[in-house]
RNA sequence: UGGGGAGUCGCCAAGUCGGUUAAGGCACCGGAUUUUGAUUCCGGCAUUCGAAGGUUCGAAUCCUUCUUCCCCAGCCA
């Protein structure tokens, strides 16, 4: 009945190498000092517990997107699996790009997916801003033993001898400078005395080599800028390239993954941590970088360019718009975080290039909430139904379970009267081959009460139906011993007129109509969907009048629909996060 | 044209120190159950692994050539 135990998690390439790493004993000799830091922190410590470490690492720049939730679902999930953990990093490594706010979001939504980073004995959270100290001391020992040096030419002039793709580079003329004088140069960087670009700090490598980035890559550059978390303290700040390697040793990572771009990166990350642990600075076995394709979706943009885009020229309500590919969008359309767990493993972990069909994601959530989300009746696209034959003024309760596969959640009440609201599109005066609702002449059943027979209908004066007509079969109540007397093979939805309550109705297609947008005209822009956002007025059912923001129900025969952060117990908002599987061709 | 990656069913993806009929999921198509045209259930769904050669008793797995796609020339990450 309940969902079936989860299968176990399917084989790939990283679990493998993890699996192979663990019966090798690979990573079983690393010491934990208990915070991150360089060899004599570890060195001091225990024993590690975690058998493996990973992280996530984002930089805090921006809102994280679906794109992110695959790697946090994977680090997080795989030191879930392993007995290890995963740290969450803010990568804040350039001053320039970013700020606190966006701190505390990601904090959220790493959370909201489901993911720790804390236990009884540690809480792994930290800054890569935190580690300069030790960064510095990592650049500087780099320069005394030759492998580093300051270069003092302009960008463009490393630009143009950094050389091309198919020519190889030129030496730079300070690369020879002696150690004493780049390490001086270096001090009075860090001193504050040279403004932005005057100097940077490079390392040694090989200017012709074929990987642009072995390339002797800047490792320091000056930025005289206000940092998020050290403020002024530093006027120099580490490039990605250096600062990532170093990041992951300090806090033993075992296994720094990142996507499939990052590939080229590599040997350098290995020559760097290399030459650290010749120096003494960090303990051996040193962290492996594993890349992994990143996620892309039909219908969706996943870059921050075009992401922020689309914020900034209003094509949407904000970050948090409930058709953004943002987790804080997705939290507020209505997306539960296990769908997304469910997508990760779905999709799995691979090198190659991949284009996940949107629906596979609707179809994740479908299949989470169907089994998390109580049922409600909401009543969309109102037309009246009257039942002739039964007593004005009467009301009486009818019973309705929760959950039907869930009895256990037990039952609520529905008032029934002589006059409600069903959709207009469960009744038609002719009906087409195949419908099995309501129209003259024709029997169906209101859900958890009477079976009806249509009668007909009333019409205004332009002949558009004001209301259907019905008779209900009094001993088909449900519940009873006549309630399958009578077999009919419409079941339809409804609502007592006199107790229902008003809502606003959010539903939401696709923010744009082609599957990769933009890749025909250039311009992604030009393919938003106008129609990406439909408001409603329907009608729900009395128990719905105290849900609260970011509650989650199943309407049932429309969808799974959550409050909306806009919402107030006056005027309720709800979004439908997703429609049911529809095999017949119900519209909207 | 330099370097680094990837091409297995419509979409993903196992499988790769060669060995009976190429996992699994999603989608799709049948059929059963159903007071949500939902859910659930049962069945079907690659003589073929980007292409062509070669090695072998035997190849998606090894070799050769070709081909397509992705990434790299920030003092961004």
């Amino acid at each position: 009945m309940n969902k079936p135990t989860t299968p176990p998690p399917a084989a790939n390439f990283i679990r493998n190498i993890i699996e192979a790493d663990l019966a090798a004993g690979k990573h079983a000799t690393r010491r934990w000092g208990g915070r991150p830091g360089l060899a004599t922190v570890h060195a001091a410590g225990q024993p590690d517990q975690a058998k493996i470490r990973t992280r996530f690492p984002p930089e805090p720049n921006g809102y994280l997107h679906f794109g992110h939730a695959k790697s946090i679902c994977l680090n997080f999930g795989l030191a879930r699996q392993y007995e290890g953990r995963c740290h969450l990093r803010f990568d804040d490594t350039n001053p320039e790009k970013e700020e606190a706010e966006y701190v505390q979001s990601i904090i959220d939504a790493v959370r909201w997916l489901g993911f720790d980073w804390q236990n009884e004995t540690e809480n792994n959270l930290y800054y890569a801003s935190d580690y300069f100290d030790a960064m510095l001391a990592c650049a500087e020992y780099l320069i005394s033993a030759g492998h580093a040096y300051v270069d003092s030419q302009t960008a463009d002039e490393m630009r143009v001898k950094r050389g091309t793709l198919t020519e190889p580079g030129k030496n730079s003329p300070y690369r020879d400078r002696p150690a004493a004088e780049s390490m001086e140069l270096f001090r009075r960087m860090q001193a504050g005395e040279f403004p932005d670009g005057a100097h940077v700090l490079r390392a040694k490598v090989d200017m012709a080599s074929p990987n642009i980035n072995m390339r002797d890559p800047a490792i320091y550059r000056i930025r005289h800028a206000a940092h998020h978390n050290t403020g002024e303290r530093f006027c120099v700040y580490p490039m990605y390239t250096f600062a990532h390697p170093i990041e992951d040793a300090l806090e033993n990572i075992t296994h720094s993954i990142c996507t499939l771009e990052f590939e080229d990166q590599r040997p350098f990350y290995d020559w760097l941590l290399e030459r650290l642990a010749e120096g003494g600075l960090l303990l051996r076995p040193l962290p492996y970088q594993y890349e992994f394709s990143r996620l892309n979706l039909t219908y969706v943009v996943l870059s921050k360019r075009k992401l922020i885009q689309l914020v900034e020229e209003g094509h949407v309500c904000g970050w948090d718009d409930p058709r953004m590919p943002t987790l804080v969008g997705a939290r507020r359309r209505g997306y539960a975080p296990e769908g997304f767990k469910l997508m990760m493993e779905r999709i799995g972990i691979s090198k190659s290039d991949s284009l996940i069909d949107y629906s596979l994601l609707e179809d994740c959530m479908r299949e989470v909430m169907n089994d998390l989300d109580e049922r409600r009746v909401a009543v969309l696209d109102p037309i009246k139904l009257i039942i002739t034959n039964y007593p004005e003024g009467k009301t009486e309760t009818c019973h309705a379970p929760n959950h039907p596969l869930k009895p256990e959640l037990g039952k609520r009440e529905l008032p029934f009267s002589r006059e409600l609201w069903i959709e207009r599109e469960d009744f038609r005066e002719i009906p087409e081959k195949g419908y099995h609702r309501l129209y003259p002449g024709g029997l169906a059943r209101l859900r958890h009460a009477y079976v009806a027979r249509c009668v007909g209908c009333e019409k205004d004066e332009n002949g558009k139906v004001t209301a259907v007509l019905c008779e209900y079969l009094p001993e088909t109540r449900s519940g009873t011993p006549g309630a399958d007397s009578v077999k009919v093979k419409g079941t339809l939805h409804w609502l007592s007129i006199a107790h229902a309550h008003a809502a606003e109705i959010r539903l939401y297609d696709r923010l744009f109509k082609t599957t990769a947008p933009g890749a025909e005209s250039g311009d992604f822009l030009a393919d938003l969907n106008p129609d990406s956002c439909r408001t409603l007025n329907a009608w729900l059912e009395p128990s719905l009048q105290d849900a609260r923001p970011e509650e989650r129900f199943q309407f049932e025969r429309h969808g799974y629909f959550a409050v909306d952060s806009d919402s107030r117990p006056t005027a309720p908002v709800f979004n439908r996060a997703v429609s049911l599987r529809d095999s017949w061709g119900k519209s909207g």
